[in-house]
RNA sequence: GGGCGGUUAGCUCAGCUGGUUAGAGCGCCUGCCUUACAAGCAGGAAGUCGGGGGUUCGAGUCCCUCACUGCCCA
């Protein structure tokens, strides 16, 4: 065997070969079952399919990406090697505003523009962009081991998935849930579209609240000389204003109500209206109304049968509306209508205010509420769909209390704007006619209109909102509308899917929107034997698990302005992709937000280190062995070690360890605990694997001319069998290092492929008395060391010990265990010699247990001051467990109420410690003076 | 303003439906280059479970309240 490795584990040099490995050779591609692939092998299992929440394909992968990435990977790889169908299928959505923003940019520095090009040369020009950088997130993926199917990668802009986007479009709109109409939006002047409310953040802002007096006017028309005043943030507006309203009860005003006023510098008549949405307590307790250009204001105008005058254009400067302030920019019109009205005497007072500004998510720039023409969805129909199916249970959130956030914001819902003033996109499948002024709506291009038959029509200009396809994605991705009985198998093999694991904001960005049209898309889909689809079938995903957010190591978000972005490809190029995978993974605990630090890193970077030279060591002996004429059959290897009931007990040990850790890692990931199972095997591979049973399989790998090889050879195939079984166990977590290392196990001729494919180790029935008698011998082994450096031994130094046995241990005395395996104890604690004594030991270098007590002979004296300080903490320690084992024992409400196991193990840990008080009291007795 | 979390060792976090003396990693202290590994080995110190009240035979765990803190929505 060539088992040449290097001292120090080097991420660097394999994982490249490895994740461009598992590409070329399409390991995790899933093709579509065909009647041929319909095994028991495959189908004993119900197939678990993942969708990638799919990245904006302008993006690059940062640390959240990673995280998500790592906790499906994880799941992925564990459910393959468990068996069955396992697919995750990548992706990424086109990302209207972001992408079009991107190539204008571009344009821009080249001195053209998008309107220059014209709107299909300009397409073409993004789809060379995608071409050319749109990959950057899924080859970061790729690099990183993410064991996704790249056979299956799609794209929203895809055509078949365009023809899903259409067919959805022209189903609603038939279902009657599509309508145009115009209603305020969110409106980014720089992007020159509509955005969603979720693309609204909102920034604190120290701004000014501007009171304005709008002059009283009589029954003949004339100024009274009384004035109402009115408060606003954006006194801009004003040239908008069509009211005042006041609340209905306050007094101050209410003589007002019915009267006009004369909108100052427009010197126009308005009503003064009366609307209980008005607050009393907000600046002067009159608002002015602008229903173009606010949303509150839009929907009293609706309830006051108001006009609504927009003064703003769709870059927000003022239009023809505005007067003599058109074509100023709405900052520049601010400024000058406050100046014009101080000037006019009509400015009341200026008070600083600091309120919540709307920025676009994507260009920073400040948004306007803006009255347009939109598409929208009437979404109540498909949200009670959505509601259902959560609380119907056909989908589980995770952590439980989203599932009250999805409620809450499903249940509030309001129409959904769908249309964008983008080119890049779904253009809106709708022709409106010039002739009859009719709109068209179809899943074919028409050539005349549907209505009037003109063929004066021309299609809509805006498209579809990026989400609209994402939302489709998990019917669109297995085929869908095309479902028909010849090529289906995708579809019914795969939707629903078994988990969507996402960060809390998507939860509303897309898996709403996804919960929304799979419920009502699929539902239309019958099941493969004609019957009609149930809620629980038409449901995309079975689970939906929201992860955490990765903070900085001080807890702090990441943000580029603050400058403390954790890139994860130079983490993973200093640390390893494995060791970063690790830290993510141990601290994942559900609901709590990760601090990364590379410190918790460093630490799993170690653990890689340690498993690495434990195969240094591993190989070291086969090699040797080999020279002897011992070989290690691959045969045994691959399922779970097999060991005799006359193997040593370390061997008998660890087999039993690594089942109970088997059982444990399989029960954790069940739950979605990767910190639990992160941290068992973390805790079998070095605590139990590397400090306990390497050192005492030592011992048994005797190449020696005179030596048992029987016992030699039974040794190494356990060891190598256990490495196996562990690197198996380990590979979800760290697929790098168990890739090479698991190659190398096998010489290069492994069972199969890869690690990846090979069985996740299941546990059985095991044999826990070996756990009990090694406890017994750790116990024996950490007193020992623990008294050795108390008396202050040489390192190296052997010396002898005394044991007196206090209970017997299942069918064997302790005596008998420490007897048959005073081999272990000698080399691991650095024994001379063992000494069994019946009565009670004297004297000092002592440790006791309620098990057993141990002495070391050794004649240097021990610190009595520390030894007198250490056995006191520990009588304390001790009293204090009697006294509350006393007090609740005497209770007589305890032993009639408490249940018996509970009772009886309190008053066998009582005599225990009632026991190991007396020894300690002895102890402490037993000290010499100082 | 409405809603949802969190507060356990120096740091980051576990602790399931309440049950016997509250755990882990990192960090810290001490001693060791023991031929798999100094990215290591061995030993060790360290917590009145945010404060107060209640329910219970029994509370880190359930309830109330206060304080601090984070997030979401308006």
């Amino acid at each position: 065997m060539a088992h040449d490795l290097p001292k120090t584990y080097d991420p660097t040099s394999i994982e490249d070969h490895w994740a461009e490995y598992w590409v070329r050779e399409k390991l995790f591609a899933q093709p579509t079952p065909t009647p041929a692939s319909k095994t028991a092998h495959l189908d004993d299992k119900p197939p678990f399919t993942i969708l990638l929440p799919p990245p904006n394909v302008t993006g690059n992968l940062h640390m959240g990406h990673m995280f998500e990435h790592a906790e499906t990977d994880i799941l992925v790889r564990w459910r393959r090697m468990c068996g069955g169908r396992v697919l995750w299928l990548p992706g990424t959505d086109h990302a209207g505003i972001a992408t079009q923003m991107l190539v204008e940019r571009q344009l821009v520095s080249e001195g053209t523009s998008r309107q220059q090009l014209g709107r299909e040369a300009f397409i073409a020009r993004v789809w060379e962009w995608r071409r050319h950088y749109g990959g950057a997130i899924l080859n970061q993926m790729k690099r990183l081991g993410a064991s996704v199917d790249w056979q299956r990668e799609y794209f929203t802009m895809d055509e078949r998935l365009s023809v899903a986007v259409r067919e959805a479009f022209v189903r609603l709109h038939e279902q009657g849930l599509i309508y145009r109409g115009a209603y305020i939006v969110n409106w980014c002047p720089r992007c020159q579209t509509a955005i969603s409310d979720l693309e609204v953040v909102y920034d604190e802002h120290k701004g000014h609240l501007w009171e304005i007096r709008y002059p009283v006017l009589g029954d003949d028309g004339g100024e009274t000389g009384e004035f109402l005043t009115v408060a606003t943030t954006r006194p801009e507006t004003m040239l908008g204003d069509v009211a005042v309203a006041i609340h209905p009860e306050d007094e101050r005003y209410l003589h007002l109500h019915g009267k006009k006023l004369r909108l100052p510098l427009m010197n126009r008549e308005i009503p003064v209206i009366l609307d209980d949405w008005v607050s009393r307590e907000f600046g002067t307790g009159a608002v002015k109304v602008t229903p173009a250009h606010d949303p509150n204001d839009f929907a009293m105008g609706q309830r006051h049968n108001l006009p609504s005058i927009n003064v703003l254009d769709e870059t927000a400067h003022i239009n023809a509306e505005g007067g003599a302030y058109a074509g100023l920019d709405r900052y520049v019109a601010r400024k000058k209508v406050v100046a014009d009205l101080e000037s006019q005497g009509l400015l009341a007072g200026v008070k600083d205010y600091t309120n919540n500004v709307g920025h676009c998510d994507r260009c920073k720039t400040v948004v306007e509420p803006r009255l347009s023409l939109q598409w929208f969805v009437k979404i109540q129909p498909l949200a009670d769909r959505a509601i259902a199916a959560v609380k119907e249970g056909h989908i589980r959130i995770t952590p439980e209390m989203y599932e009250k956030t999805y409620l809450n914001w499903m249940e509030n819902i309001h129409d959904w704007c769908i249309s964008r003033q983008l080119w890049w996109g779904h253009r809106i499948p709708a022709w409106h006619c010039a002739a009859c002024g009719k709109t068209t709506v179809a899943r074919q291009n028409p050539t005349a209109c549907a209505h009037c038959g003109s063929e004066q029509i021309v299609q809509e200009t805006d498209v579809l909102d990026t989400w609209f396809s994402s939302g489709l994605l998990p019917v669109s991705v297995f085929g869908w509308p095309n479902i028909h009985a010849e090529n289906r198998a995708d579809f019914d093999t795969f939707y629903p899917t078994s988990l969507l694991i996402t960060g809390f904001d998507i939860l509303f960005f897309w898996v709403a929107r996804m919960i929304m049209f799979g419920c009502w898309f699929a539902g239309d889909v019958p099941m493969l034997d004609g019957s009609k689809r149930s809620l629980a079938e038409s449901a995309p995903f079975r689970e939906v698990y929201i992860h955490a957010l990765v903070r900085d190591a001080n807890r702090e978000k990441m943000s580029k302005t603050k400058g403390n972005v954790i890139d994860p490809i130079e983490i993973v190029k200093q640390y390893g992709t494995d060791a970063v995978r690790f830290t993510l993974a141990s601290m994942a605990s559900p609901g709590t937000d990760i601090a990364f630090n590379v410190a918790r890193t460093e630490g799993y970077r170690a653990f890689a280190n340690k498993i690495w030279n434990a195969a240094r060591f591993l190989f070291m002996n086969v090699d040797r062995a080999a020279e002897v004429g011992i070989g290690v059959d691959s045969a045994a290897l691959g399922g779970m070690p097999a060991v005799g009931e006359d193997a040593p007990l370390e061997a008998r040990w660890i087999v039993a360890e690594l089942h109970a850790t088997a059982a444990k890692v399989n029960q954790a990931l069940e739950n979605n605990r990767f910190d639990d199972a992160a941290n068992t095997i973390y805790q079998f591979f070095w605590g139990s694997f590397c400090d306990w049973y390497l050192e005492i399989v030592k011992l048994r790998l005797d190449f020696a001319e005179d030596a048992d090889k029987a016992k030699t050879s039974a040794a190494l195939v356990t060891l190598v069998a256990v490495f196996e079984a562990a690197l198996r166990l380990l590979s979800p977590f760290m697929p790098f290092l168990t890739e090479e290392l698991w190659h190398a196990v096998y010489d290069g001729n492994p069972p199969a492929k890869s690690i990846a494919l090979a069985q996740y180790p299941q546990a059985g029935a095991y044999d826990s008395k070996s756990q009990v008698d090694m406890g017994m011998v750790q116990g024996l082994i950490v007193d020992v060391r623990a008294l050795r450096k108390q008396a202050g031994a040489e390192e190296k130094e052997e010396v002898p010990i005394k044991i007196r046995c206090t209970r017997p241990v299942a069918n064997e005395t302790p005596d008998e265990v420490f007897v048959s395996n005073g081999d272990i104890i000698e080399r691991l604690a650095k024994v001379s010699k063992i000494d069994f004594s019946e009565a009670g030991l004297s004297g000092s270098n002592i440790r006791s247990n309620a098990d057993f007590e141990v002495q070391v002979l050794y004649e240097k004296q021990i610190d009595v001051t520390a030894e007198r300080e250490r056995l006191t903490k520990e009588f304390a320690k001790v009293e204090k467990a009697i006294a509350n084992a006393e007090r609740q024992l005497n209770n007589p409400g305890f032993t009639a109420k408490a249940p018996p196991h509970i009772v009886e193990g309190l008053k066998k840990q009582l005599s225990e410690s009632r026991r190991l008080r007396d020894k300690i009291r002895g102890d402490l007795d037993a000290l010499p003076p100082e």
